[in-house]
DNA sequence: TTATATATTTAAGAAAATTATATATATAAG
DNA sequence: CTTATATATATAATTTTCTTAAATATATAA
C-alpha cells in the first residue's frame, strides 16, 4: 500500500479517534501513532494533517494548548465535549462503512453450475 | 451513512470489482448493483461515475459498446485482460487498507488499572 | 559539521468528488 | 393528454481534499 490511495476522506475521523482516546496529543506524535497502529501502513501528511486539525479548532471540536518542550514549541489538541460526541459518531458511522463496503468487495456468490 | 463521505477513493475500484464479476455492464447498471449490495448505504453520484469510466477506458482497462436496448442507447463497459489483471489488484489493495483502517479504529486496549 | 529526528506552518497545484444542468425515451398515473 | 417517475448518458462549474514542496527551528548522534 503505502500509496495510500484510500486514506481521502478518512484522516479526519482517525484523528478524533485517537484523540478520543487520549487527553491531549500532538501532531507530530498523532501521525506516529497512526503509523504505529497501521503496522507502518498508513503514513499521513502533515500538509492534510494540520489544515484538518485547524478546521477541527475552528469549529470548535478541538482545543489547543502550546507548551515548550525541550525548547521546541509544541501544540497539544484536545477534543472539546462537542468534538467528543462527534468523534463517538464519526467513528461509529466510518465502522459501518467499512463494513458496507467489504460487503460490496465480498466475491459474487458462485451460481454453482456446471458445464 | 448516505452522506458517501468516506467513499472517496474508492469508487474505481468498486466499478473494477463489478465490471471483474459482470462480462459488461452500462453506468446506470453499476449504481443500481452498488446499492442493491450495499443495501441502499452507498449511492454512486454520476458525476462521479461516468468519468471514472471514462478514464478507465482512456488508459485501455476498460473497451465499449453501445446497444440500442428499448429505443435507448446504452453504453456497456467491459474489462480489457489488463483491465482484469488491474481490478484484481486494487480489490486486493483495498481489502487490506479495509482491514488495516478498522486496526486503526479499533478501541485501544484497557489499561486495567483500577483506582 | 552533517545528517537525522523532532515539530509546525503554509502556499501552490492536482486530483477527486459534488452539484447542477442538459438531453432523451418509456411508462404509469391522473 | 399531461405530468411524474424511471431509465440512461454527458459534462461543466465549483468545491473539497490531498499531495508536494518549501520554510523555519531545535536536539542529538555520527
Amino acid at each position: 500500500m503505502k500509496s495510500n490511495e484510500y486514506i481521502k476522506g478518512t484522516i479526519k475521523t482517525i484523528v478524533l479517534k485517537l484523540l478520543s482516546e487520549n487527553k491531549k496529543m500532538y501532531g507530530y506524535e498523532i501521525n506516529q501513532r497512526v503509523k504505529e497502529l497501521s503496522a507502518g501502513e498508513i503514513e499521513l501528511t502533515y500538509g492534510a494533517l494540520y489544515p484538518i486539525l485547524y478546521k477541527l479548532e475552528s469549529e470548535s471540536l478541538l482545543t489547543t494548548q502550546s507548551e515548550i518542550v525541550d525548547g521546541r514549541v509544541r501544540k497539544y489538541y484536545s477534543l472539546t465535549p462537542q468534538g467528543n460526541e462527534i468523534a463517538i459518531e464519526k467513528i461509529a458511522e466510518l465502522g459501518r462503512f467499512v463494513d458496507t463496503l467489504k460487503a460490496v468487495l465480498a466475491p459474487a456468490p458462485s451460481t454453482n453450475f456446471s458445464l
